[in-house]
DNA sequence: TTCACTCTACGAAGCAGTTCGTAGTCATCG
DNA sequence: CGATGACTACGAACTGCTTCGTAGAGTGAA
């Protein structure tokens, strides 16, 4: 498979819905959503997930029912390195020192940082 | 000033020369970028930057000279916040969370973590 | 069957981003 | 002066994203 295009803003948003949410049909999406009216919107913006792979559709029912075809994290991960590829010269470290500053983390985000250091200069033993 | 706009990929790569080159004429920006025949197009998308207030012009010379209008620091938290809004539930220590899973850090990098973790602890005193 | 409702499909418009060609201006050199 | 070359300005094309309206098919109730 090459390399998928990053995710837009629209297709980022109902892919939240489907990660949090699970698999869905255009209707729980679209009022997952909020919007009013946004029914055929979501509609087409699934269908043109589908066809760039960003979602898998079972047709098998009538309502068809869309499920993202890649985890969040996978995702995630993705967006991370891209935004260090456009913005941080390719160093997600440098992304990283600019995301500390802009928040204060939470004891179990601080708990999680501290256990990655610990790994890492386990590793460099 | 409202929200400027993120910006997009082609004003990112010009806005890195400036930041690496400092100010600079437009065929400086197009000869660092390396692309054959870019010349026009770099100039236009600067002239576009002008307007949008990513980029100022000093006019006094003939040829204009280009600096970025926000400093590359400033720019990357914007954007750091805005990915964080769209992919991770505005959640900027979850973000850090993937960050760390994409490359290891050098050693440089875990001292300047290490810092901020001591920071963090202080401040929960 | 017929009506009302829900669903999918799709075209088309509007807009932003990007690229390139062309025109016109200005300075310099012979 | 006239030619050359570098510069700015700008229009126009092309693409991708987003939104919405409308058409047509399936479903079920009266």
């Amino acid at each position: 498979m090459a390399a998928p295009r990053r995710p837009t803003d629209a297709e980022l948003a109902i892919l939240r819905v489907l990660w949090s949410q699970g698999p869905s049909t255009v209707r729980e999406v679209a009022e997952e959503t909020g919007r009013e009216g946004a029914y055929t919107t979501v509609l087409k913006l699934l269908q043109i997930m589908t066809g760039k792979g960003l979602v898998r559709r079972d047709e098998s029912a009538r309502t068809h029912v869309y499920r993202a075809a890649r985890s969040e994290r996978a995702t995630q991960r993705q967006l991370v390195r891209d935004l260090a590829d456009r913005a941080f010269g390719g160093s997600a470290s440098r992304l990283v020192m600019q995301a500390l500053a802009v928040k204060k983390a939470s004891p179990d985000e601080l708990a999680e940082i501290r256990k990655w250091l610990a790994e890492q200069e386990q590793e460099r033993a």
